[in-house]
DNA sequence: TTGAATGTTCTCCTTTTGTTCTCTATTATT
DNA sequence: AATAATAGAGAACAAAAGGAGAACATTCAA
């Protein structure tokens, strides 16, 4: 069990390995997470290897190692830190505003269920099959939305939302080689509206 | 069986444990369920644990322990409900395959993190500008992983990678229009693994 | 080689937290 | 009416956690 004094100097060597490349030194640690006293950063480094989570080369610059197998089935939250921006050939780039992403406000809503997509017809939106998409539960959708809809009470299909003219429904799928079609509204039911879309590589 | 009281506790405990990944503090609690009185709560907990609901850790700070039947039949778990596969063309497969998807085994580990995707270099495996990645923090990979690398320290690059002979490395962009570079292995410092992708629509 | 930066080990201090009390009030039950 | 169960406030104390900083040892690069 680590104290949040722990976590934070855990979670601060982590981010600063991925950025930099090499681990921290006590003074950059101090700073980082808003201490004054080496002495304190080295107390919890201590602590944070008797818990086996990380190993220190004694009287080494920068001598941490992270022990990442040990971190694996430490204590967890939906929360995961959100380290910066990666651009191909730059520096990850620190983000200021937001450090964290909570799933449970992404996803974990009462009035929210997810699907199992099948088939590519939203490839090129990037919503590939076998991915899910995580669907906001209403019978409305505005323009350009990606919408669950029901043909007829019978066919259910993920495409983009178009209103037209004279109560009529164009429901986009977004794939080259599929064609757009339009439906009479009476015809169409809107199930939900996708708010998410995540993928598993594992 | 509990009283009120006992359950209100229980359930805050429950919900600050998933939401936080560690357990509250007597004062949070208080706080939590509009007590002023740390000893009040002190005293459910003692009563919680004679109904082995919990454990507490002697004079250990953010010392209880959930007992694992406390858990279940939480609605407040990292869950939701995944409705069944949706095949965009096809008719509908049933909805009643109540499957869940869990996010913890999805992606909340401690040794994850997050990047925000810049750019269009991974635009045709379905990874587009803005998305955001999980990556799972390690220093190797497999050939057809796509990985967070790190080229001479310094630039970041989010690409997949394969192995070649004589100690080279292949960084290949899933990205018609650009082209895939090789490097030396010594270059080439691999930070972590894309164990997940997500992106929000709201 | 030398000096600045870094790691290590201390002691001392404050704040927060857990624990144990006592006291009071309300409600339901016998 | 008496009793027990539940609920809450708050004081007092001990222990843990968080922190500052001095003093010394060790690295490492100029």
């Amino acid at each position: 069990m680590l104290t949040p004094s722990e976590t934070k100097t855990l979670k601060f060597i982590q981010k600063y390995c991925i950025e930099k490349g090499c681990s921290p030194t006590l003074t950059e640690i101090a700073d980082g997470i808003g201490i004054k006293s080496r002495g304190v950063i080295h107390r919890y480094l201590k602590s944070l290897e008797s818990k086996k989570l990380l190993s220190i080369v004694s009287n080494r610059k920068r001598g941490i190692c992270l022990n990442l197998e040990a971190y694996e089935n430490q204590s967890i939250a939906p929360i995961i830190p959100l380290l910066g921006r990666i651009a191909a050939g730059q520096p990850i780039e620190a983000i200021e505003d937001r450090h964290e992403i909570n799933l449970a406000d992404f996803i974990m809503n009462p009035d929210r269920f997810a699907l199992q997509v099948t088939g590519e017809s939203m490839m090129d939106a990037g919503i590939l099959d076998g991915d899910t998409v995580i669907i906001k539960h209403q019978n409305t959708a505005n323009n350009g939305d990606i919408v669950v809809a029901l043909i007829d009470g019978i066919e259910a299909t993920l495409k983009r939302f178009k209103k037209l003219p004279k109560g009529m429904i164009l429901l986009i799928p977004e794939n080259k080689s599929m064609e757009a079609i339009a439906y009479e509204a009476e015809r169409i039911q809107i199930q939900g509206v996708v708010v998410g879309q995540l993928r598993s590589y594992q």
